[in-house]
DNA sequence: TCCTAACTTGGACCTAGTCCAAGTCAACAC
DNA sequence: GTGTTGACTTGGACTAGGTCCAAGTTAGGA
Protein backbone atom coordinates (compact mmCIF):
# COMPACT_ATOMS: atom_id res chain seq x y z
CA UNK A 1 0.00 0.00 0.00
CA UNK A 2 2.92 2.30 0.24
CA UNK A 3 3.55 1.96 -3.30
CA UNK A 4 0.01 3.18 -3.81
CA UNK A 5 0.77 6.15 -1.80
CA UNK A 6 3.87 6.64 -4.06
CA UNK A 7 1.35 6.47 -7.47
CA UNK A 8 -0.58 8.74 -6.38
CA UNK A 9 1.91 10.87 -6.09
CA UNK A 10 3.03 10.37 -8.93
CA UNK A 11 -0.16 11.22 -10.05
CA UNK A 12 -0.10 14.97 -8.57
CA UNK A 13 -1.75 13.78 -5.37
CA UNK A 14 -0.87 15.95 -2.37
CA UNK A 15 -0.05 13.32 0.39
CA UNK A 16 -1.80 14.38 3.46
CA UNK A 17 -2.08 12.81 6.70
CA UNK A 18 -6.00 12.42 5.89
CA UNK A 19 -5.27 10.56 2.66
CA UNK A 20 -2.48 8.67 4.28
CA UNK A 21 -5.18 7.37 6.75
CA UNK A 22 -7.42 6.27 4.19
CA UNK A 23 -5.10 4.26 2.27
CA UNK A 24 -4.06 2.74 5.80
CA UNK A 25 -7.20 1.46 6.70
CA UNK A 26 -7.52 -0.34 2.94
CA UNK A 27 -4.61 -2.34 3.93
CA UNK A 28 -4.98 -6.27 3.19
CA UNK A 29 -6.87 -9.08 1.80
CA UNK A 30 -10.66 -9.48 1.96
CA UNK A 31 -11.52 -6.31 2.78
CA UNK A 32 -14.76 -4.96 1.93
CA UNK A 33 -15.35 -1.62 4.38
CA UNK A 34 -18.60 0.45 4.08
CA UNK A 35 -17.83 4.11 3.91
CA UNK A 36 -18.77 4.19 7.90
CA UNK A 37 -16.18 1.64 8.56
CA UNK A 38 -13.55 3.20 7.02
CA UNK A 39 -14.12 6.54 8.86
CA UNK A 40 -14.46 4.75 11.97
CA UNK A 41 -11.19 3.32 11.71
CA UNK A 42 -9.26 6.02 10.14
CA UNK A 43 -10.97 8.42 13.39
CA UNK A 44 -9.00 6.04 15.35
CA UNK A 45 -5.26 6.95 13.52
CA UNK A 46 -6.35 10.41 13.04
CA UNK A 47 -9.06 11.62 15.20
CA UNK A 48 -9.89 14.95 13.24
CA UNK A 49 -10.76 13.81 10.26
CA UNK A 50 -14.11 14.38 8.80
CA UNK A 51 -16.63 12.41 6.78
CA UNK A 52 -16.44 14.42 3.92
CA UNK A 53 -12.77 13.84 3.34
CA UNK A 54 -12.90 10.04 3.67
CA UNK A 55 -16.03 10.24 0.76
CA UNK A 56 -13.68 12.46 -0.93
CA UNK A 57 -10.64 10.61 -0.64
CA UNK A 58 -12.50 7.15 -1.47
CA UNK A 59 -14.15 8.69 -4.62
CA UNK A 60 -10.51 9.84 -5.77
CA UNK A 61 -9.38 6.57 -5.24
CA UNK A 62 -12.51 4.66 -7.07
CA UNK A 63 -11.89 6.98 -10.00
CA UNK A 64 -8.42 6.29 -10.37
CA UNK A 65 -8.56 2.52 -10.13
CA UNK A 66 -6.90 1.91 -6.85
CA UNK A 67 -9.82 0.71 -5.76
CA UNK A 68 -13.62 -0.71 -6.03
CA UNK A 69 -16.52 0.09 -5.08
CA UNK A 70 -18.83 -2.97 -4.68
CA UNK A 71 -22.74 -2.54 -3.75
CA UNK A 72 -23.01 -6.47 -2.29
CA UNK A 73 -26.82 -5.77 -1.02
CA UNK A 74 -28.32 -2.25 -1.61
CA UNK A 75 -27.22 -0.53 1.38
CA UNK A 76 -23.81 1.30 2.18
CA UNK A 77 -21.30 0.45 -0.67
CA UNK A 78 -18.09 -1.18 -0.08
CA UNK A 79 -14.90 -0.36 -1.08
CA UNK A 80 -12.38 -3.64 -2.49
CA UNK A 81 -8.81 -2.24 -2.28
CA UNK A 82 -8.22 -5.32 -4.58
CA UNK A 83 -8.31 -3.36 -7.94
CA UNK A 84 -5.59 -5.33 -9.75
CA UNK A 85 -6.65 -8.51 -9.92
CA UNK A 86 -9.64 -9.80 -11.48
CA UNK A 87 -11.79 -11.34 -8.94
CA UNK A 88 -15.78 -11.38 -8.06
CA UNK A 89 -17.34 -11.90 -4.82
CA UNK A 90 -18.93 -14.20 -2.24
CA UNK A 91 -21.52 -12.48 0.08
CA UNK A 92 -22.73 -14.34 2.93
CA UNK A 93 -26.41 -13.68 3.17
CA UNK A 94 -26.56 -14.09 6.82
CA UNK A 95 -24.10 -12.01 8.27
CA UNK A 96 -22.37 -9.99 5.36
CA UNK A 97 -19.42 -11.26 5.11
CA UNK A 98 -17.66 -10.76 1.53
CA UNK A 99 -14.95 -12.55 0.46
CA UNK A 100 -13.10 -12.33 -3.15
CA UNK A 101 -13.16 -15.39 -5.09
CA UNK A 102 -12.30 -16.91 -8.78
CA UNK A 103 -14.12 -18.90 -10.80
CA UNK A 104 -12.87 -20.44 -13.57
CA UNK A 105 -13.55 -19.09 -17.18
CA UNK A 106 -14.29 -14.99 -18.65
CA UNK A 107 -18.05 -14.31 -17.81
CA UNK A 108 -18.77 -12.20 -20.74
CA UNK A 109 -17.69 -15.26 -22.71
CA UNK A 110 -20.95 -17.09 -21.80
CA UNK A 111 -22.75 -14.29 -23.32
CA UNK A 112 -23.70 -14.90 -26.92
CA UNK A 113 -24.42 -11.77 -29.52
CA UNK A 114 -27.63 -12.60 -29.79
CA UNK A 115 -28.18 -11.81 -26.33
CA UNK A 116 -26.49 -8.60 -26.55
CA UNK A 117 -28.62 -6.43 -28.26
CA UNK A 118 -26.99 -3.88 -29.75
CA UNK A 119 -24.66 -3.20 -26.52
CA UNK A 120 -20.93 -2.95 -26.45
CA UNK A 121 -19.87 -4.95 -23.46
CA UNK A 122 -17.25 -3.93 -21.38
CA UNK A 123 -17.54 -6.13 -18.23
CA UNK A 124 -19.09 -8.15 -15.50
CA UNK A 125 -19.54 -8.12 -12.49
CA UNK A 126 -20.72 -11.56 -10.38
CA UNK A 127 -22.31 -11.80 -6.96
CA UNK A 128 -22.05 -15.57 -5.53
CA UNK A 129 -24.54 -15.84 -2.76
CA UNK A 130 -24.42 -18.12 0.07
CA UNK A 131 -24.29 -19.05 3.80
CA UNK A 132 -20.22 -18.67 5.50
CA UNK A 133 -19.70 -21.73 7.52
CA UNK A 134 -20.18 -19.56 10.50
CA UNK A 135 -23.67 -18.65 9.70
CA UNK A 136 -24.28 -22.47 7.98
CA UNK A 137 -27.24 -24.42 9.90
CA UNK A 138 -25.12 -26.85 11.93
CA UNK B 1 -49.98 -10.45 -14.13
CA UNK B 2 -53.84 -11.14 -13.80
CA UNK B 3 -52.80 -14.36 -12.92
CA UNK B 4 -50.39 -12.94 -10.09
CA UNK B 5 -53.71 -11.37 -8.42
CA UNK B 6 -54.93 -14.46 -8.57
CA UNK B 7 -52.31 -16.16 -6.92
CA UNK B 8 -52.00 -13.42 -4.48
CA UNK B 9 -55.61 -14.22 -3.61
CA UNK B 10 -54.58 -17.87 -3.30
CA UNK B 11 -52.20 -16.76 -0.55
CA UNK B 12 -54.67 -15.02 1.52
CA UNK B 13 -54.32 -11.28 -0.09
CA UNK B 14 -56.78 -8.94 0.09
CA UNK B 15 -57.31 -7.84 -3.53
CA UNK B 16 -57.20 -3.77 -3.29
CA UNK B 17 -57.22 -1.11 -5.68
CA UNK B 18 -53.91 0.18 -4.51
CA UNK B 19 -52.11 -3.91 -5.19
CA UNK B 20 -53.71 -3.52 -8.18
CA UNK B 21 -52.29 -0.78 -9.41
CA UNK B 22 -49.14 -1.68 -8.40
CA UNK B 23 -49.20 -5.13 -10.25
CA UNK B 24 -50.32 -3.74 -13.46
CA UNK B 25 -47.49 -0.93 -13.49
CA UNK B 26 -44.76 -3.77 -13.09
CA UNK B 27 -46.27 -5.51 -16.26
CA UNK B 28 -44.15 -6.23 -19.09
CA UNK B 29 -40.74 -7.49 -20.37
CA UNK B 30 -37.42 -5.42 -19.43
CA UNK B 31 -39.21 -3.64 -16.93
CA UNK B 32 -37.09 -2.38 -14.06
CA UNK B 33 -38.45 0.53 -12.47
CA UNK B 34 -37.30 1.82 -9.22
CA UNK B 35 -40.00 2.34 -6.29
CA UNK B 36 -40.57 6.17 -6.66
CA UNK B 37 -40.81 5.02 -10.63
CA UNK B 38 -43.82 2.48 -9.75
CA UNK B 39 -45.04 4.97 -7.32
CA UNK B 40 -45.30 7.56 -10.29
CA UNK B 41 -47.05 5.39 -12.61
CA UNK B 42 -49.47 4.31 -9.80
CA UNK B 43 -50.67 7.41 -9.30
CA UNK B 44 -51.37 7.52 -12.73
CA UNK B 45 -53.91 5.00 -12.01
CA UNK B 46 -55.17 6.20 -8.65
CA UNK B 47 -53.94 9.20 -7.92
CA UNK B 48 -54.14 9.17 -3.66
CA UNK B 49 -52.18 6.31 -3.60
CA UNK B 50 -49.33 6.21 -1.03
CA UNK B 51 -45.40 5.89 -1.09
CA UNK B 52 -45.52 3.88 2.08
CA UNK B 53 -48.52 1.89 0.37
CA UNK B 54 -46.41 1.07 -2.95
CA UNK B 55 -43.19 0.52 -0.95
CA UNK B 56 -44.90 -2.27 1.47
CA UNK B 57 -46.21 -3.96 -1.78
CA UNK B 58 -42.75 -4.20 -3.48
CA UNK B 59 -41.88 -5.79 -0.47
CA UNK B 60 -44.61 -8.21 -0.28
CA UNK B 61 -44.43 -9.62 -3.57
CA UNK B 62 -40.39 -9.46 -3.53
CA UNK B 63 -40.98 -11.86 -0.50
CA UNK B 64 -43.24 -14.04 -2.11
CA UNK B 65 -41.11 -14.80 -4.84
CA UNK B 66 -42.97 -12.97 -7.58
CA UNK B 67 -40.57 -9.77 -8.23
CA UNK B 68 -37.18 -9.39 -8.03
CA UNK B 69 -35.32 -6.43 -6.39
CA UNK B 70 -31.83 -5.41 -8.63
CA UNK B 71 -29.18 -2.96 -7.50
CA UNK B 72 -27.32 -2.25 -10.55
CA UNK B 73 -26.10 0.92 -9.24
CA UNK B 74 -25.73 1.40 -5.81
CA UNK B 75 -28.49 3.70 -5.82
CA UNK B 76 -32.28 3.50 -5.87
CA UNK B 77 -33.14 -0.71 -6.02
CA UNK B 78 -35.30 -1.77 -9.31
CA UNK B 79 -38.18 -3.89 -9.31
CA UNK B 80 -38.22 -6.87 -12.02
CA UNK B 81 -41.34 -8.67 -12.40
CA UNK B 82 -39.24 -11.45 -14.57
CA UNK B 83 -38.94 -13.39 -11.51
CA UNK B 84 -40.14 -17.08 -12.67
CA UNK B 85 -37.58 -17.21 -15.27
CA UNK B 86 -33.85 -17.73 -14.66
CA UNK B 87 -31.86 -14.59 -16.44
CA UNK B 88 -28.79 -11.68 -15.60
CA UNK B 89 -29.23 -8.33 -16.47
CA UNK B 90 -26.85 -5.95 -19.03
CA UNK B 91 -26.79 -2.41 -17.92
CA UNK B 92 -26.01 0.16 -19.85
CA UNK B 93 -23.14 2.50 -17.96
CA UNK B 94 -24.36 5.75 -19.79
CA UNK B 95 -28.29 5.87 -19.28
CA UNK B 96 -28.94 3.31 -16.66
CA UNK B 97 -31.01 0.91 -19.12
CA UNK B 98 -31.54 -2.72 -17.84
CA UNK B 99 -32.24 -5.46 -20.33
CA UNK B 100 -32.88 -9.35 -19.33
CA UNK B 101 -30.33 -11.41 -20.87
CA UNK B 102 -29.58 -15.05 -20.75
CA UNK B 103 -25.92 -16.37 -20.72
CA UNK B 104 -24.72 -19.47 -21.66
CA UNK B 105 -24.41 -21.88 -18.71
CA UNK B 106 -24.69 -21.75 -15.08
CA UNK B 107 -22.99 -19.36 -13.32
CA UNK B 108 -22.78 -21.25 -10.46
CA UNK B 109 -20.40 -24.37 -12.18
CA UNK B 110 -17.87 -21.60 -12.62
CA UNK B 111 -16.71 -21.40 -8.93
CA UNK B 112 -14.42 -24.49 -7.85
CA UNK B 113 -14.87 -26.09 -4.44
CA UNK B 114 -11.77 -24.59 -3.52
CA UNK B 115 -12.66 -20.84 -4.15
CA UNK B 116 -15.85 -21.86 -2.10
CA UNK B 117 -14.08 -21.05 1.62
CA UNK B 118 -16.75 -23.48 2.97
CA UNK B 119 -19.74 -21.22 2.05
CA UNK B 120 -23.18 -22.74 0.82
CA UNK B 121 -23.45 -21.84 -2.07
CA UNK B 122 -27.17 -20.94 -3.02
CA UNK B 123 -26.79 -18.21 -6.10
CA UNK B 124 -25.12 -16.22 -8.58
CA UNK B 125 -25.78 -12.63 -9.96
CA UNK B 126 -24.30 -11.65 -13.20
CA UNK B 127 -24.41 -7.81 -13.81
CA UNK B 128 -23.10 -7.23 -17.31
CA UNK B 129 -21.96 -3.82 -18.10
CA UNK B 130 -21.53 -1.53 -21.42
CA UNK B 131 -23.38 0.88 -23.50
CA UNK B 132 -26.21 0.75 -25.12
CA UNK B 133 -26.69 1.31 -28.88
CA UNK B 134 -28.15 4.94 -28.16
CA UNK B 135 -24.99 5.86 -25.65
CA UNK B 136 -22.25 4.33 -28.22
CA UNK B 137 -20.08 6.60 -29.44
CA UNK B 138 -21.29 6.94 -33.06
C1' DT C 1 10.20 31.07 4.46
C1' DC C 2 6.57 32.45 1.75
C1' DC C 3 2.73 31.65 -1.31
C1' DT C 4 -1.04 29.58 -3.25
C1' DA C 5 -3.78 26.10 -5.23
C1' DA C 6 -5.18 21.94 -3.40
C1' DC C 7 -7.12 19.93 0.40
C1' DT C 8 -10.07 19.53 4.64
C1' DT C 9 -13.81 20.72 7.67
C1' DG C 10 -18.50 20.83 9.81
C1' DG C 11 -22.80 21.42 8.97
C1' DA C 12 -26.67 21.89 5.93
C1' DC C 13 -28.91 19.40 2.65
C1' DC C 14 -30.68 15.49 -0.32
C1' DT C 15 -32.48 10.86 -1.70
C1' DA C 16 -34.07 6.38 -0.67
C1' DG C 17 -36.29 3.95 2.48
C1' DT C 18 -38.62 2.65 7.17
C1' DC C 19 -41.91 3.18 10.90
C1' DC C 20 -46.15 4.14 13.21
C1' DA C 21 -50.72 5.60 15.09
C1' DA C 22 -55.05 6.50 13.18
C1' DG C 23 -58.37 5.77 9.71
C1' DT C 24 -60.42 2.77 5.92
C1' DC C 25 -62.36 -1.12 3.63
C1' DA C 26 -62.38 -6.27 1.44
C1' DA C 27 -64.28 -10.22 2.32
C1' DC C 28 -66.65 -13.31 5.10
C1' DA C 29 -70.89 -14.55 7.98
C1' DC C 30 -75.42 -13.94 8.39
C1' DG D 1 -77.93 -6.36 1.73
C1' DT D 2 -75.77 -5.36 6.33
C1' DG D 3 -72.56 -5.75 9.99
C1' DT D 4 -68.06 -6.93 11.67
C1' DT D 5 -63.29 -7.10 11.94
C1' DG D 6 -58.61 -7.63 11.10
C1' DA D 7 -55.88 -6.67 7.20
C1' DC D 8 -54.63 -2.79 4.61
C1' DT D 9 -53.60 2.18 3.67
C1' DT D 10 -52.26 6.79 4.85
C1' DG D 11 -49.29 10.91 5.70
C1' DG D 12 -45.92 12.49 8.19
C1' DA D 13 -41.98 11.93 11.08
C1' DC D 14 -37.77 9.69 11.14
C1' DT D 15 -33.24 7.22 9.70
C1' DA D 16 -29.19 5.91 6.85
C1' DG D 17 -26.14 6.85 3.43
C1' DG D 18 -24.29 10.18 0.81
C1' DT D 19 -23.39 15.02 -1.42
C1' DC D 20 -22.41 19.94 -1.36
C1' DC D 21 -20.35 24.19 -0.04
C1' DA D 22 -18.10 28.34 1.98
C1' DA D 23 -14.48 29.09 5.06
C1' DG D 24 -10.20 27.65 7.02
C1' DT D 25 -5.77 24.97 6.67
C1' DT D 26 -1.58 23.15 4.59
C1' DA D 27 1.80 20.47 1.27
C1' DG D 28 5.22 21.39 -1.38
C1' DG D 29 7.33 24.26 -5.12
C1' DA D 30 9.79 28.88 -5.78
Amino acid sequence: MSDLLERLRGRGWRLTSQRRAVAEVLEGDHVHLTADEVHARAVARLPEISRATVYNTLGELVSLGEILEVSTDGRAKRYDPNAHQAHQHLVCSGCGTVRDVRPEGDPMAALPSTERFGFTVTGAEITYRGLCPDCSPT
